[in-house]
DNA sequence: GCACATAGTAAAGCTTGCTTGACTATATTG
DNA sequence: CAATATAGTCAAGCAAGCTTTACTATGTGC
């Protein structure tokens, strides 16, 4: 009756790549919006934000190195750390080493609101779980882990050169 | 030594939900890439014009109707519209039925760029099966659906209320 | 036929998430 | 110690991707 539509209809279904990016959405959506409820820093925790937790030290980061591994400028890096040091997240303290430096690093507010943060990532994997089952978790862990290798062998790639 | 190092460090590592988005994040980045590379809209299609064309019907649709699907203003709908419409990807032509209305449709070039563009993904889903094999990126496939139906059992759900 | 709803457009403005350019203060190097 | 590189800041600017407000044109119910 209509070709091009059961065609297209068709093949958008029989994409897994869809179905991956549709449920990281989601699901990132909702880490967000769930973390932005039960904490209390005022619901201003952005993506941006959060992108910068992984790269954080908690012996303290500079923003220089913040911005390197960021592969954004270091004044980008700065208007973040800025936001998270109003929220009482992080601190900028002078670095001992370098006296032009300073170091970025977790207030102790900062260090156990990060840690509910990873909570909250494990209690939706548990939820999963319940769903899926533990073993197809697994397996989704296993399969993830090998494209993102494949996908991103890029470990500490900018740190071994220049 | 640094106790706290470790136990992020640790947790961070075991999160299948980062895992999962930072997968997402690098392969959508890699395939509106090679997307681009390969045709010739002269770079400029962006995630944002991406996202309309799932809800693109090959019959047509009212901005209206895009506009409910996607959540967001008619004038967004609108102004992304209008990008393609430069592009050539698509066109406007008045709907029959409805004075008012107007239907987005693809043009020809449009509907084979679409199609190349599923090409595509199906080439990345191959290459990926290359890499962990058929039966996981089935498995993948599965699993994510399962998730989705769980995460998001809005099929629909805005069409039947209101 | 009149009131009201609906499809679409036009224009302006907003937030997010950056960048670029210019500058200051401290380090390093020859 | 002079030249230069580096860490960080300040200010401005910009593109993407929206929203809000205001409007026109067409359709619908009573």
């Amino acid at each position: 009756m209509n070709d091009f539509k059961t065609t297209l209809e068709e093949r958008k279904a029989k994409s897994t790549l869809q179905v991956l990016f549709k449920v990281a959405r989601l699901l990132n959506a909702q880490a967000i919006e769930r973390s932005n409820q039960e904490q209390r820093w005022g619901q201003k925790l952005r993506p941006s934000h959060m992108a910068i937790f992984p790269h954080l030290s908690l012996k303290g980061s500079r923003i220089t190195s913040l911005a390197e591994e960021m592969q954004i400028s270091k004044q980008a890096v700065a208007q973040l750390v800025e936001d998270l040091e109003q929220l009482k997240i992080v601190r900028r303290v002078p670095d001992p080493t370098d006296g032009r430096a300073k170091l970025v690093q977790f207030t102790k507010s900062g260090r156990t609101g990060m840690l509910r943060g990873l909570d909250l990532l494990t209690t939706m994997e548990q939820e999963l779980a319940d769903i899926v089952g533990v073993r197809r978790m697994a397996d989704l862990r296993t399969t993830l882990s090998r494209i993102l290798e494949h996908v991103a062998p890029q470990h500490e790639k900018r740190f071994l050169k220049k």
